[in-house]
DNA sequence: CACGCAAATGAATAGCCGTTCATTCATTGG
DNA sequence: CCAATGAATGAACGGCTATTCATTTGCGTG
């Protein structure tokens, strides 16, 4: 027989498989209180996330962040590697898309930096409430830096190849790539202070067309069609 | 005769024009702590960024800060509001370009972008730090939200009028604008944290060649010659 | 020179928040 | 059913920080 208890309703339910137990696997208590905590950054903001408020957004009590990561500062670090961490295990599968073709593996770049599940307006509000301060903190750095590296590289690559394959002696290629990297960033920025404006499908056009611009022969813009 | 006090090194001179004078009138010791905030935040993050540090890098007492503006959180939101001004002065000289031809206009406002003063890393910093919380801060969003929207539509005026008389019927005018601010935005956060991978040169070329692929006939690529 | 006013100070205060830890509770194996 | 284990709790504590305000200091005026 199950133990039951009243469940806050914006508990994290896809983990705690059956109903909830009252005592889980570490592993278990550190992913709900990291989901815990990206709602709370999304929702009030780095600024007013406490310990307090994550632990009540998670259902549990004050004491068990300090159990299950070392401090507060531990709880936010791993929150980031958690995002970070998605982030890279995504890149991973267009990775394999670049060995078709470069211009497949830009085509699933893009594909995967607007899909839903990565920039979810939630994930960006935490990616920017981090980006703010991690010129001061050498963890938050490291991590925000190793994520960024790993992507420039791929895309680097893939633009020199499609540079040298595909024939475009006028193009630089790194030129295009740090292009591509800030045009990114610089969209995710709208999707996060801007969702009327700036949608997933728009922002997905924009960088098309800019790869279409550089590519040519590679890329065709979007049917413009529908003007809305 | 003038009196004579030790100076902290790092205290603005260019505003205390005699050396120091222990009383001030309001307006310029408002100003002096604004800039004491720009230099904290940028030195110590947002959330370091505290009345003694701030004091302390004025090189005044604890109250002053509470004596001048109401609070705290009226010091941060018009140290942001001073930077918005500053941005938006600057935009009305570029919107002056624009009168000559809609791609002056354009080439004023990258270059305005990318000018020392405007994109200074100190002011990079306190950009981010707001933004970051730009989402829960109803003051800090307004004042964001105008100085977004006095740009945006500059760009967008600039676009259009570009398309219509530079004869370019299959350019979206809308969409060129957008990708040119969220690519800005992308290159600012390039700047602030990867300054030994992106310089204020290397920024403007990236633009510019944004632009001359989406208007080829107004913008030429700054000869890409010198490969660094 | 003395007076009055405004600017500036900084010690005191009150509230908040991260951390600790003694205690409670659930689960598992015997 | 009992003991043992360790997960979870939450009250208490201490440090930090924004704010207040009584006092001091400097400046202009009469």
């Amino acid at each position: 027989m199950v133990p039951h208890h009243g469940i806050p309703l914006n508990a994290k339910r896809s983990l705690a498989a059956v109903p909830r137990r009252r005592t889980a696997p570490p592993e278990e208590r550190r992913e709900q209180l990291i989901l815990a905590t990206i709602r709370c950054v999304a929702n009030h903001g780095l600024a007013d996330t406490t310990i307090a408020t994550v632990a009540q957004e998670a259902g549990l009590s004050q004491g068990i962040i300090n159990l299950h990561f070392r401090s507060k500062e531990g709880l936010l670090t791993e929150t980031l590697r958690y995002l970070a961490d998605e982030y890279r295990n995504a890149c991973r599968d267009a990775a394999a898309a670049a060995d078709v073709s470069p211009a497949a593996g830009l085509e699933a770049m893009v594909e995967l930096d607007f899909r839903r599940g990565i920039c979810a307006r939630d994930k960006l509000a935490v990616w920017f409430a981090f980006w703010g301060e991690r010129k001061f903190r050498p963890t938050y750095r490291r991590i925000c830096a190793d994520r960024d590296k790993s992507y420039d590289d791929m895309v680097r690559v893939m633009c020199r190849r499609l540079c040298e394959q595909g024939n475009y002696p006028d193009v630089e290629p790194d030129l295009v790539a740090d292009g591509l990297s800030a045009l990114t960033d610089g969209l995710w920025l709208d999707l996060l202070v801007r969702p009327e404006t700036m949608s997933r499908e728009l922002a997905k056009r924009i960088t098309l067309s800019y790869l279409a611009d550089a590519f040519p022969k590679h890329f065709r813009q979007p049917p413009a069609a529908a003007r809305r």
